[in-house]
Parts: C-alpha cells; structure tokens; sequence
DNA sequence: TCAAGATTTAGAATAATTCTAAATTATGTC
DNA sequence: GACATAATTTAGAATTATTCTAAATCTTGA
C-alpha cells in the first residue's frame, strides 16, 4: 500500500482485514464506486460504472469484490425482487420502500430498535431485511387513470 | 370446470377469476402442492413436487401458474437470498427468519398492525417483506465450538 | 530471494428464468 | 354442435445472473 493509500482508505482498509481480506485497488474502486451514487445498482451495473475509472475490471471480479465488502458490512446486499441482486451504500438501519411499477427504491430510515419480534427459540439474529412494496406517488397516479 | 372442482375448488377458481384467469388443473395442482407442504420451496422443487401428480406438467407452466397464484394472493413470493425465488403458503401476515448457514426458513407471526413507519410521500403500500438473518439454533450451537 | 497464498482475469459452465411458436383447450356466438 | 377467438400449455431455445476454472499476477513473510 502506498502512503496516498495509506492516508486515505486506511478505515477502509483496516475494515478488510479485519474482515480477512487484504487492501486492493480494485476493492477500492469497486467501494467508491458503489459509496458515490446513492442507489442500489445490480453487481452488472457495478462492473459497468467501475470500468469508467478502470477499464481493465473483470465480471468476476467486481462479484469477488461486492462479496469481500459485504463480509466486511461495508456495503448492504439486497434482494427487492427475482431477478439481480442489488447493493445498497446506507448501512445505517434503514428499509426499502420499493415500487413494483417503475422499480425505483426509496430508504427509509429505521430507529435502531424498531423491530421487536418474537424469535424462534435460539436464534441468533445477524440483520434484518425489511422492504415495503408498492407504488410510489408517480405511478400511483399514473394507475388511478 | 366439473361438478367436483365447482365444490372443491370453488373459492380458489373465484380467486383465479377475480385476478382476470381461469381455472386449469395445472393451477389447481400447483396450488395443492404448495399448500400441502408448509414449508418455502423454489419453482424448481414445485415443479419436481407437481410432476408426481401430473407427469406431463412443464417447466414453463409451473413458472406460469406459480406467477398467477401469485397475483391473485394465493401464495407469495419471498426473496430471502442470492439465487432462486422462493415460495410459502402462509398467507396470514408474517416474517421470515432465515438461517445464512442452513438455509433453513422460520415463519413468525407478526399482528397485523405491528410496522409502522413513516413512508414516502404518496406511496401506496401492497405489502410488507420482512426477513431477519442470522443463524438458527442448531447452526448458532456448531459455530461456537 | 523465494515459496506460499491471495487476488485477478478471461472465458467456460451452470442455474434460474423468460421467451417463442406450435398445439391444445375453453368460451361464446350462430 | 360447428366455428372463431382467446387463453393456456408445452418443449425447447434463448437470455440473464452468477459461479467456476485454471493460469497469470501480486503480496507477504521467511
Ligand atoms: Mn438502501
Ligand atoms: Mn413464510
Ligand atoms: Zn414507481
Ligand atoms: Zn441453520
């Protein structure tokens, strides 16, 4: 790692190892990438936005590193639907308000302790994955026409 | 339709019908295979399950049915991960729990009125989709040794 | 400097789902 | 009932999303 590195992505960087995994530019810019926009792209337009800063990315790569960040809870995995899975930069507790007509995604954010539930016995919670569906105000006007 | 499913599946042709289908013996098969068992298969494991009874069923159709069933409320759909949609026959309101090691899946009752949360403004909800991971009991239990 | 292990890469392989076009089935009209 | 029309099913092809493979490259630590 050099010392621009150093200085910059050393939270970063401490969070991979901590995590098991070492520093490499391509996490970096997989990571800048997806922190950048505040939307939840499909690992397919990851790849795509992160070959603008570096060209010579793999497919298999920009997989390999969204798994390493979501290991490292540096970036959330989100499943709104069949199809791509998406990934989300917010990792404050927060839920997704998702419109099944046009696909957008709004967060929302959640006080830490909202969600009290019954548990099954001994089960060990890790996160919670709480999405809304619906219309957002755009297509449910468009739908009462 | 016959005198036997006019009885038999009388609600479940209404419900077909008021969702713009029709009945056919294929939706009633693939109904009566995920009502049968509580637990969240993939189309996949339906369309293995259905061809016990009906040999001739095809991939497409249980994929068309499963769709159908879907839209008139029937059964839900549920994404719980990376990888093939599931499906579960509980219709009352309820979370999933999930287990990330075992892929285990736990229905948990939620009241009715239990999640409320601010929206965006002029959403209209269709539903909710609350799952919590982490790791089951058993799961939880070898992970410590 | 060297060995071992981690990571990246291109492309092949697999898994999940959707599409296509023909055949079949059901529905309503004469 | 015969016919036109539309819905549904079917097999298999096509597409999409993801994972795997094996070789090349990079990193770390002895
Ligand atoms: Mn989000
Ligand atoms: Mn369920
Ligand atoms: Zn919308
Ligand atoms: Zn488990």
């Amino acid at each position: 790692m050099n010392a621009v590195e150093k200085k910059l992505g050393n939270e970063f960087s401490e969070r991979l190892n901590t995590g098991g995994f070492r520093f490499t530019p391509q996490r970096q810019h997989v990571y800048d990438v997806v922190m950048q926009k505040r939307d939840h792209p499909t690992a397919e337009e990851i790849f795509i936005r992160t070959k603008r800063t570096m060209p010579e990315i793999s497919h298999a790569t920009v997989y390999n590193c969204l798994d390493a960040l979501v290991k490292c809870r540096l970036v959330r995995q989100v499943q709104l639907e069949r199809g791509a899975t998406r990934f989300c930069p917010n990792m404050a507790e927060h839920c997704h308000y998702f419109c099944d007509a046009c696909g957008e995604v709004f967060d929302v954010a959640l006080p830490t302790d909202s969600t009290i539930m019954p548990r099954p016995k001994g089960f060990k919670v890790d996160h919670y994955d709480i999405a809304v569906h619906g219309l957002c105000a755009e297509c449910a006007g468009k739908s009462k026409k």
